[in-house]
DNA sequence: ATGTGATTTGTACTATCGTACAAAAGATCA
DNA sequence: TGATCTTTTGTACGATAGTACAAATCACAT
């Protein structure tokens, strides 16, 4: 019972709590777990110290709650796209609809948080980069189904490409979109400002476009097309 | 005159210098910059932590010199192996020969370091998604000539993708190259064991394929009503 | 062997870390 | 209003951080 709806705010700051978590997703998606120290996210929030403490116990604590606030809506946002993209006809369509699927909701808002999807997708590629624990179980126990779903969708969509294939491709699918939130200005400075990275939408496109013709290329233990070029080895 | 070479080394550690940027790399690159302290260095290099500040002065001296000693190396590989690939007549085979040329130095040794190809690029992809500053300064002013290079010479064997879209491309490839040695393991299970992720010849193999295919997509502002059913090429 | 410069060690200083905890303040309802 | 529960504040403690620095040790030319 530490929720409770109350009709009358305090006077000073409209749930603390909220803000402490806002401010907690905003610094370690930026800086990493270690390099925010929970002075800095309670300066950052407006609150005490001593109030993080409170509400979340532990800085592990802390994180673990942003997991658990965001991770139930994004899956659940990411299997309604996927049922509705399973059930589109046509083969080229459904592949990038499971692909749209998969990636929408990591950029745009988890229903609840405005804007929230990119900042805490941004925060899962910072804590899986650093290698975090406290990260590392709960994305493996709530990601991996999620995953396994796109996968063998993906799979239906493209019977001849090999399983295996399919992870390595949605692997690198992940990893791209994750570098994309990681490092927008990249985009914008090789591009000499023809392309915003920052431009949710346009990363969107460009990745789904981008994911759907690596997925469709052939499978690689299939005979290849040509011999491979320059440098077998050295 | 700092270097010496020493015909005759220390009884008790050769060359304390090497293992102390060699631990320093391995722990900066499985658990980021400010998870690892530098006693945490030291004592990995069996050295002592005054060490550590007599040979590199601060913690920030220690990561620049790991970024000096690989980024020369490694950017000369690629040249050479990028300008090789730009002998290639064949279209198709000279783009699969640059993206090659990309992303197996990146994977391999740096030429005098044994393997440290790989740990070296996982390092700049922790870095870079800790926002370090430090990285940050050198990467974009070593690596964007080598950027560009690459993303010229692609848009060469490319001449009707516009140069936008190639600069999101090739950014892709580079997230996703960074998330496969960041966590090669989740390709194993979520391939349940059929795939290696730790695998270096298997992730570049895997990588450069989907990301040839994926150049090859078409440009994003086409009007693109209905597309390729299988990549274009084949 | 001895002096000299390069390296390693040991230790200490200050700053900041995560966290605990008691007291103050605010909210809720009889 | 006063009692009670929740939240916020202020402060403090032990641990550990990065780094400085003097003493000890080493390598080697003389």
């Amino acid at each position: 019972m530490v929720r409770k709806p109350t009709s009358k705010e305090s006077a000073r700051k409209p749930n603390m709590r909220e803000a402490i978590l806002a401010a907690a997703e905003e610094l370690f998606a930026t800086n990493g777990f270690n390099a925010v120290s929970v002075r800095d996210i309670a300066q950052a929030a407006g609150a005490n110290p001593g109030s993080v403490t409170y509400h979340f116990k532990t800085k592990d604590g802390l994180l673990l709650e942003i997991y658990r606030r965001h991770c139930g809506p994004m899956n659940l946002r990411r299997s309604e796209l996927l049922a509705a993209a399973k059930r589109v006809r046509d083969l080229q369509d459904r592949l990038e609809a499971i692909v749209r699927a998969y990636v929408v909701p990591a950029f745009t808002s988890g229903s609840d948080l405005a804007g929230g999807g990119a900042r805490f997708t941004r925060l899962r590629a910072v804590m899986s980069a650093e290698g975090n624990e406290v990260a590392r179980k709960i994305i493996a126990q709530t990601f991996d189904d999620t995953s396994h779903a796109f996968i063998d969708a993906i799979h239906e969509s493209l019977p001849h490409i090999p399983r295996k294939d399919i992870v390595w491709r949605s692997h690198f699918l992940l990893g791209a979109l994750y570098y994309s939130l990681v490092t927008p200005d990249r985009v914008s400075r090789l591009s000499r400002g023809e392309a915003d990275g920052s431009d949710p939408a346009n990363a969107i496109e460009q990745l789904v476009q981008a994911t759907v013709a690596s997925f469709q290329a052939p499978a690689l233990d299939q005979p290849a097309r040509r011999r491979p070029v320059v440098s077998s080895k050295t």
